[in-house]
RNA sequence: GGGCGGUUAGCUCAGUUGGAAGAGCGCCCGCUUUACACGCGGGAGGCCGCCGGUUCGAGUCCGGCACCGCCCA
């Protein structure tokens, strides 16, 4: 070490996270560190395909708790020797972008219709060149070490190619196809949206109860609704086949007010009798349910609200033009002039609306592309079922298959300009249609012009493809044999169908080989006070904001160790841990670093306090792998923790700082040793600050890595795992804190020397216990005040006799109360005789231990 | 309506196969003990949601109930 950087370590009293991580950054980047090259097997590398953040994002803390959790398993792996590749990317989020710009043009006063198509889509890229790279710096920010070099987008031309590949082949199989459809029309993006895209809301709204009157008899139907404007589309009404009200009405047929069509009485067992009336109108064109009976039945599917929202002209010259919410009035007060309208009631129900605009969804009948799920989900539940891909935690398994085995068609085109263009060309003048990788020229039939589809593609069609369309495919390219599939997926629970059902059977489906072999689900990380985070509410809490407040290492290890099997509030108390944690390994470093003599680090016991703390490093090696091995974050940064803490810094520094100031060599190779083996255990989860450190511990010795970085991973050494060196240690460890604790029960101050002496002929205890607890065996001899073990301490001045006797008194109570629990349970011979033998003898090792106390105490 | 998860110290959470209740923060007492006050030493604080069952023994297993949250329909 230089004298300049020794003056630095030597002025430093308080790590400073923002001085250090940028230039960190830099010299991990310059390395090359995170861009692997393209070689070896996908067995013997380590890969991982980050789910790919929205373009038009920024990061959250979802994102941050995941990166921390890719970063740790990513460093981890490379730390271990393998070729680790963690593929980044970006997604081009078709409606979230969209709206980004399309809000910047409504600014300047135009709309995307006025500039037209391939304007807008220009202006979108030019929106991405200029903004799009911004979370991708902030992963860096987090210490991400993802491959930069290899950053994707889904829509470089390359990964279109794959996206149309795989259109074309899903079509040719019959999976992909064009139907009409009652699909969830979305008024807000003016698009269908899929299934997964809707959620429900409960809404106060009326139910209506109307008369249709029955065709050649006097009697009417009465049907309930809370869409009384829908049923200028009724095409039926419908009962439950047992209902005895109705049951001679079926076959026949009613009149549809207002309109004046005929509309069969049909039976359906999906009818509720219980539910309103028990006749229901049918609306095959407007509703899921009525369209599902309406398929079964045969029915006619009109349709009377346009995808603007508004009446169309099939709904009648009185309607025609107005929105759904013009039209309810107008028919209810039609209805009601025509005496038809029986009772309204308000009414609460749950309503789909959009997850992307948050309108009220209005089902329709469109004409859309689907995608047919059944075959591909089959080898997909297969991969579960079987453990090819293991999902952590297995509670999620059951939700993936229970959603897979009930999977219906995905609809995946979309109304919108930003996207994949569906690769599906139609003749202008027969009824060809094409699909194909590339523009085909003309009609092969009739020599026509083509024109291709308007609509785009479900962005999660593209991201289904992302593990492997994200190393080339389909090319064969060096990093997708080397790479995939990838070892592990890590992502939160709420896109377990959106993304990684999908891509479980893409993968399969298009490589052979499912994408992953686990799916770790992280938690969802919610505000301090249990609300979803989010900047609506104004819940959300910036995780760079946290970064430029405790550093991104205390931010990686306060979400780790927050992180669980479940959702978990955010508690910045545990990032603020995370701080004083870099602190005072900066701290330790500081003592070490600045008093050990210049020697190499190797592990040198020559006390058996060494033995002790080598052999409780092997312990925390042991514990942190395996519990990074299994996804548990949480227990990982804890072990570490503890070890760093409660045993390295309370016990062992303070034990051989004379040795260190005395010079001596070995106790400083040790030191230096174990500071190493630590820091590299710290890097997967605290990259910047053990990095820091590491440049600090100069070796006289070549063969060191460069950098922490790519510094072996320390593995288990069982030749310096000692139990003799751990129970005596931990023996005056015990002993210290005896002592330590009856001085503070007894008002004797922390550092004042106490006179103490050995009972009987028993062993003095080793010296480093005097110092530990303050104690003098100066041979002074007198009557024993406490005792702890064979030491026996002396009155003194600084000794209240009065505050011993009660504390004496105190103990004693406790002691007896203690003894007769244990005499209980021994006394019990169904414990006894059941009991393991160990639980047992240990229970009567406690008692001895009591009464042996007891009997010391003499009270 | 169906399913899943939760309920443990003031707060946020751990608790492996059933064998004397844990951590961090907060709180209280005492410390400038020259690595660190982002620190050191000590301490208080828990009918482990409620009821019942199995067991020699239940925070842990089984049944029921209450409340909270999520997913699916």
């Amino acid at each position: 070490m230089d004298a300049e950087r020794r003056q630095r370590l030597e002025e430093t009293t308080r790590y400073q996270p923002s001085e250090v991580e940028g230039p960190i950054l830099e010299r991990w980047l310059g390395g090359g560190y995170f861009h692997p090259p393209a070689a070896g097997s996908p067995a013997e590398n380590f890969s991982i395909a980050i789910p790919p953040p929205n373009v038009t994002g920024a990061l959250h803390m979802g994102h941050a708790l995941n990166g921390a959790i890719q970063d740790a398993l990513a460093r981890l792996n490379r730390m271990r020797g393998r070729n680790t590749l963690w593929a980044l990317g970006t997604d081009h989020a078709g409606i979230a972008t969209q709206a980004v710009v399309e809000r910047e043009l409504l600014q300047e006063g135009v709309s995307r219709h006025e500039i037209g198509r391939e304007a807008f889509i220009e202006r979108v890229w030019g929106w991405k060149e200029q903004y799009g790279s911004r979370i991708v710096e902030q992963y860096k920010r987090l210490g991400a070490s993802c491959d930069y070099e290899r950053e994707r987008f889904t829509l470089d031309p390359d990964y279109v190619s794959a996206v149309y590949r795989v259109f074309k082949a899903l079509y040719e199989k019959g999976l992909i196809y064009r139907d009409n459809y009652l699909v969830n029309w979305d008024p807000g993006s003016r698009s269908a949206i899929s299934d997964l895209e809707v959620e429900d809301r409960e809404v106060e709204d009326v139910l209506y109860e109307i008369d249709y009157p029955v065709e050649g008899s006097g009697r009417v139907l009465t049907v309930a609704t809370v869409r009384p404007e829908t049923m200028l589309a009724d095409t039926a009404v419908a009962v439950h086949p047992e209902d005895g009200r109705y049951r001679d009405l079926v076959g026949g047929h009613c009149v549809l007010p207002l309109v004046g069509r005929r509309l069969e009485i049909i039976a359906d067992e999906h009818v509720d009798p219980e539910f309103g009336t028990g006749a229901l109108k049918i609306t095959p064109g407007h509703d899921p349910n009525d369209f599902e009976i309406g398929r079964a039945h045969g029915l006619e599917e009109i349709v009377v609200i346009g995808e603007d929202g508004r009446l169309t002209n099939e709904a009648g010259e009185r309607f025609a033009g107005l929105t759904a919410e013009e039209a309810r009035a107008a028919v209810v007060a039609a209805l009601s002039d025509e005496g038809l309208l029986r009772a309204e009631q308000p009414y609460l129900h749950s309503v789909p609306f959009s997850h992307r605009s948050g309108e009220r969804i209005e089902p329709l009948i469109s004409l859309q592309w689907f995608c047919r799920m059944d075959e591909l989900a089959a080898p997909a539940i297969q991969a579960v079922e079987d453990d090819q891909v293991r999902i952590v935690p297995d509670t999620y398994k059951r939700v993936y298959l229970e959603w897979m085995r009930n999977i219906r068609p995905w609809c995946v085109s979309r109304q919108l300009w930003w996207g994949h263009r569906l690769p599906v060309w139609y003749c202008a003048r027969c009824e060809e249609t094409y699909v194909a990788e590339a523009a085909p020229e003309r009609c092969g039939s009739c020599d026509g012009e083509l024109r291709q589809d308007e609509d785009v593609l479900d962005t999660w069609f593209s991201s289904a493809l992302w593990p492997f369309a994200v190393l080339g495919w389909p090319d064969e390219t060096p990093e997708l044999a080397a790479f995939y599939p990838t070892d592990v997926l890590v992502t939160a629970r709420e896109i377990i169908f959106l993304w990684v059902a999908r891509m479980v059977m893409m993968g399969i489906e298009f490589t052979g080989k499912p994408p992953f072999r686990d799916v770790c689900i992280n938690s969802v990380i919610q505000a301090p006070d249990g609300r979803r985070m989010s900047k609506s509410l104004g819940t959300g809490i910036d995780p760079l904001d946290e970064i430029e407040h405790y550093g991104a290492d205390a931010l990686r290890f306060g979400l780790l160790a927050m992180s669980s099997t479940q959702d978990v509030r955010y508690s910045a108390a545990k990032v603020q841990q995370g701080l004083d944690l870099a602190n005072k390994l900066w701290n330790a470093s500081r003592l070490i670093l600045l008093n050990a003599p210049e020697v190499e680090p190797a592990p040198t016991p020559i006390e058996v306090e060494d033995r002790w703390i080598l052999s409780r490093l092997q312990r925390a090696i042991e514990l942190v792998g395996a519990h990074l091995e299994v996804y548990d974050f949480a227990h990982a940064a804890l072990d570490l923790y503890r070890f760093f803490w409660s045993e390295l810094c309370d016990w062992y520094l303070e034990i051989v700082k004379p040795r260190l100031n005395d010079g001596e060599a070995e106790v400083g190779a040790t030191l230096l040793w174990i500071l190493e083996q630590t820091l590299a255990l710290a890097h997967p989860t605290m990259p910047f600050v053990t990095e820091e450190i590491y440049s600090y511990l100069s070796a006289p010795g070549g063969g060191r890595a460069e950098m922490m970085v790519v510094h072996p991973f320390p593995e288990v050494d069982r030749e310096l795992v000692d139990r003799a060196a751990e129970q005596e240690v931990e023996g005056w460890i015990e002993l210290t804190r005896s002592v330590r604790r009856w001085r503070a029960l007894v008002g004797v101050p922390a550092g004042s020397l106490l006179p103490a002496q050995v009972a009987g002929d028993d062993a003095p205890p080793h010296e480093l216990v005097a110092r530990l607890a303050r104690l003098s065996f100066d041979g002074a001899e007198g009557e024993a005040l406490a005792a702890f073990g064979p030491v026996e301490i002396l009155a003194s001045g600084d000794v209240d006799a009065t505050q011993v006797r009660r504390r004496v008194t105190e103990r004693c109570e406790t002691l007896r109360s203690e003894i007769d629990r244990a005499q209980t349970k021994l006394g019990n011979e169904g414990f006894v005789v059941n009991a393991p033998g160990e639980v047992v003898e240990a229970e009567r090792a406690k008692l001895a231990a009591y009464e042996a106390e007891l009997g010391e105490l003499g009270c």
